[in-house]
DNA sequence: ATTCCACCGGAATAGCGGGATA
DNA sequence: TATCCCGCTATTCCGGTGGAAT
C-alpha cells in the first residue's frame, strides 16, 4: 500500500532532459532556427547551424523541441542526433544516425564503415532530413562533416560550448561549412532560471509545494546553468517526499544544490576506467600535482601501468569531462580536481 | 647563444576481439 | 578450421615548446 505523494506530481518532468511544451527565453532562437530549417520541407537547401552556449542553457533541448515542431507539421522528415563526445568516430556517428533513422541495423563488429555510409545516403536521398550533432568538436574524423554539409537535403545542426568550435577544423572543411549561421545561447539570467523552474514546479509539483522564494535561492546559486538548477529542484522535491513533508523547505532545497552538483559529478566518474580512476584519486590526494610526480606515483600504485602517452589521453579526457583542470604548458602544468 | 630537459599531442602502427568467408 | 577483414584501443615514434642550465 502506497501513500499518495506529498509534494510530487510528475517525476518527469523534474528532469533536466525532458522536453518541456515551450522554452522559456528563447524566442529568438525558436524563430531563427525554424526560419532556418524550413527550406527542408520543401526540398530546398537549409542553412547549417552552429548552436553554441555554455552548459546548460538549453542547445541540445532546443534541438530536439524544433525538429518535434517541425515533424508535426511534416510528417516525412527525418532525424537523428549523436552525441560525437561519446560517439567520436566515423563508424559512431553513421551507425547512432542509422539508428534514429530507423534503419534496421544488426551490428556486427566486422561491418565496413563505407556500407553503412553507403545506407545512410541512399536513406537521406529518400526524404528531407536533420542531423544534429551534439559536441560537434569532439568529432574525430572530419570527413564527416564534409560529406554531411555537401549534401543539400541534410539540415545541418551543430552543438557545441563556443562558438569557434570549428575554427580547429582542417581549411577544405570549414570552407564547407562557410555560411554557417551561429545561434548564441547565453547562460540564463537569475530572473530567467526562475520562469524555467516555475514551470517545471507547475507541471512537476503539487499545488503550493514550493515557495518562489525558494526558487529565488537555487536559481542565484546556479550559475546561470539550468540542467544544475532542475536537478537541483528533482533532488530537494524526493527528498522533501521522503520526509514526508508537504513542502520543499529553504533548508532542503539549499542543501539540495550542492547534491545536484555532485550528482553531476559522478555520473562522470562512473564512466572512467580503473586506470583513470587511479589518476583521479592521486590528483585528489594531492591536491595538486605536476605530471612527473602523478606519473610516478601511478606507476607505483597501479599494476600493469600504461605508457605516458596513453595516461595523457586518459588526462585530457578527464579534463573534458570537467573533472580535472590542468593548467600551464609543458613540464609546468599542474593538474587539480575541479572546484 | 646554444643545448638540455620534461612534457605535449599528432600520426602511424600493432594487437585484440569477433564476425564473415572459404 | 584457418584466414581475412573491420573498428578500436594502446603503443611507438617523433616534432614542437619554452624555461633552465651551460
Amino acid at each position: 500500500m502506497r501513500r499518495p505523494n506529498t509534494v510530487i506530481e510528475d517525476a518527469r518532468v523534474l528532469t533536466a532532459d525532458f522536453l518541456p511544451k515551450r522554452m522559456a527565453h528563447r524566442n529568438s532562437q525558436i524563430t531563427e532556427i525554424k526560419r532556418n530549417l524550413e527550406p527542408v520541407l520543401e526540398n530546398s537547401s537549409s542553412r547549417n547551424m552552429l548552436l553554441y552556449g555554455p552548459p546548460g542553457t538549453g542547445k541540445t533541448t532546443m534541438a530536439g523541441y524544433v525538429v518535434d515542431e517541425l515533424k508535426k507539421h511534416s510528417s516525412n522528415v527525418v532525424s537523428g542526433s549523436v552525441n560525437c563526445w561519446r560517439y567520436p568516430s566515423r563508424f559512431k556517428v553513421y551507425y547512432n544516425l542509422l539508428q534514429d533513422f530507423g534503419v534496421n541495423l544488426i551490428h556486427r563488429t566486422g561491418t565496413p564503415t563505407d556500407e553503412l555510409v553507403d545506407r545512410f545516403r541512399a536513406k537521406v536521398g529518400e526524404q528531407p532530413s536533420i542531423v544534429i550533432l551534439d559536441e560537434v568538436d569532439q568529432i574525430e574524423d572530419e570527413r564527416i562533416l564534409y560529406d554531411f554539409a555537401r549534401e543539400s537535403s541534410i539540415a545541418l545542426i551543430m552543438i557545441a560550448n563556443k562558438g569557434t568550435a570549428l575554427y580547429d577544423f582542417d581549411d577544405r572543411i570549414r570552407s564547407s561549412l562557410e555560411g554557417t549561421q551561429d545561434v548564441r545561447f547565453p547562460a540564463y539570467t537569475k530572473e530567467q532560471l526562475v520562469d524555467i523552474l516555475e514551470d517545471r514546479v507547475k507541471w512537476g509539483l503539487r499545488d503550493n509545494a514550493v515557495d518562489d522564494s525558494t526558487l529565488h535561492r537555487i536559481s542565484s546559486r546556479a550559475d546561470g546553468d539550468a540542467r544544475i538548477a532542475i536537478n537541483a529542484l528533482r533532488i530537494a522535491a524526493e527528498r522533501a517526499e521522503t520526509e514526508d513533508l508537504e513542502e520543499i523547505t529553504p533548508d532542503i532545497m539549499d542543501k539540495a544544490l550542492p547534491e545536484a552538483e555532485k550528482e553531476n559529478k559522478s555520473k562522470s566518474i562512473e564512466q572512467l576506467n580503473p586506470h583513470q580512476k587511479a589518476l583521479y584519486d592521486i590528483i585528489e590526494e594531492e591536491g595538486e600535482v605536476k605530471p612527473g610526480k602523478l606519473y610516478q606515483e601511478y606507476k607505483e600504485k597501479v599494476e600493469d601501468p600504461k605508457v605516458k602517452r596513453t595516461v595523457r589521453k586518459y588526462l585530457s579526457k578527464m579534463d573534458h569531462y570537467r573533472l580535472i583542470v590542468s593548467e600551464g604548458e609543458g613540464r609546468w602544468r599542474t593538474y587539480k580536481l575541479q572546484n
